[in-house]
DNA sequence: GTCTATAGGTAGATAGAC
DNA sequence: GTCTATCTACCTATAGAC
């Protein structure tokens, strides 16, 4: 019955979606599928989200799979849009490592519900979406290794940092909770911070 | 510092369970629910994984979600006893967040499997369960905020300090591929340090 | 305790009226 | 494009033979 909208910092989320039927599936989508896992949402608990039959969906999505990798490419893309736009104009390694951090946390903190989409049901894809997804976290990962590869000799060290950092951002889509968890910049300024001190080694 | 050669690395999880069926469906269990995902996971996934019929596993387990509930408990009292027997006899506060971290961090490691359902599964546990499991969870979340608390002046950063810390171990379970990923050792050695570093601040 | 067979329920997706 | 009604498939769990 509710639409609810969940919010982006850079606003431009969901704006590659047509205004109407089509985009207020996705959102509805990313915030059940968030809420209670893929697999434990049926295509029922989405229509009715958006005040739909459960037949309806089916004009705008061929199935349940395709409201998946939709929704998960669009997080994807905005993840990689948005670090990168983060990084625009900085030329410090450590204030670029500050504001990639930052904007990886605030972007986790922020869409928390599709954040656990995209994280945590990379393996609920068919095959032949999957290989898009990994894709463009394949780029992502490219970003941010390039990002910390100034700081570091070897590339062993190197990477283990670069997981290490990602896990921060990326496991705020488990545990935050709006209102009960701090607001997503001063969260996203903290663990920049974090990433500059371990990265102080 | 802890001596390197005990940590028994998960040989005695499942000796509460009496060796059989009971036993081996659980472990069965634990690695379909890893992999897949509770919801994803049937019954008879389960049952051909020790090579018994669908009806087979009921004659142990009255449903599914005893089964869910009966791992996740063996897996969230194991990580608690082995966090606690990992600070045994330290008393620096260095050391015993070296401790913490490293052994934390192993056991999300070498049980990657398990930590996946104890960590991402909570939502699909019946509620009468999840007051169990949730309570466990507290006296887990209550001595690594001991074990930080001598570092911090105020509860504010203490809190954040301990989620950030307690995040890296547990994103192991989402990313950790056998052979592909660092030995569990050497990658609790790191995180402690890491961690070290993160915290002298 | 384990099996085969199946009941009972529900999910994803389609048909066809409007 | 949206609805109501329904099909088909599959999943959890049980019945009853051995």
């Amino acid at each position: 019955m509710k639409i609810s909208s969940e919010p982006s910092v850079g606003g431009e989320l969901w704006e590659m979606l047509p205004v109407g039927p089509r985009r207020a599936l996705a959102q509805a989508a990313a915030s059940e599928f968030g809420k209670r896992g893929y697999h434990a949402t049926t295509t029922r608990h989405i229509a009715e989200h958006v005040g739909m039959s459960p037949a309806g969906l089916y004009v705008h999505y061929a199935s349940k799979a395709e409201l998946l990798f939709t929704i998960s490419r669009i997080g994807h893309e905005s993840v990689l849009s948005e670090s990168s736009a983060a990084l625009e104009g900085i030329s410090s390694p450590d204030e670029r490592v500050h504001a990639l951090v930052r904007s990886f946390t605030i972007w986790h903190a922020v869409n928390h519900n599709l954040a656990r989409v995209i994280q945590y049901e990379l393996r609920s894809l068919e095959p032949k979406h999957y290989q898009v997804i990994a894709a463009i976290r394949r780029s992502t990962e490219a970003l941010a290794a390039e990002v910390f590869r100034p700081l570091f000799r070897d590339a062993e060290s190197l990477s283990m940092h670069t997981v290490a950092i990602l896990s921060l951002g990326i496991d705020v889509a488990r545990w935050y909770v709006p209102g009960r968890s701090p607001d997503p910049i001063v969260l996203g300024e903290a663990y920049a911070k974090l990433a500059r001190n371990l990265l102080r080694a």
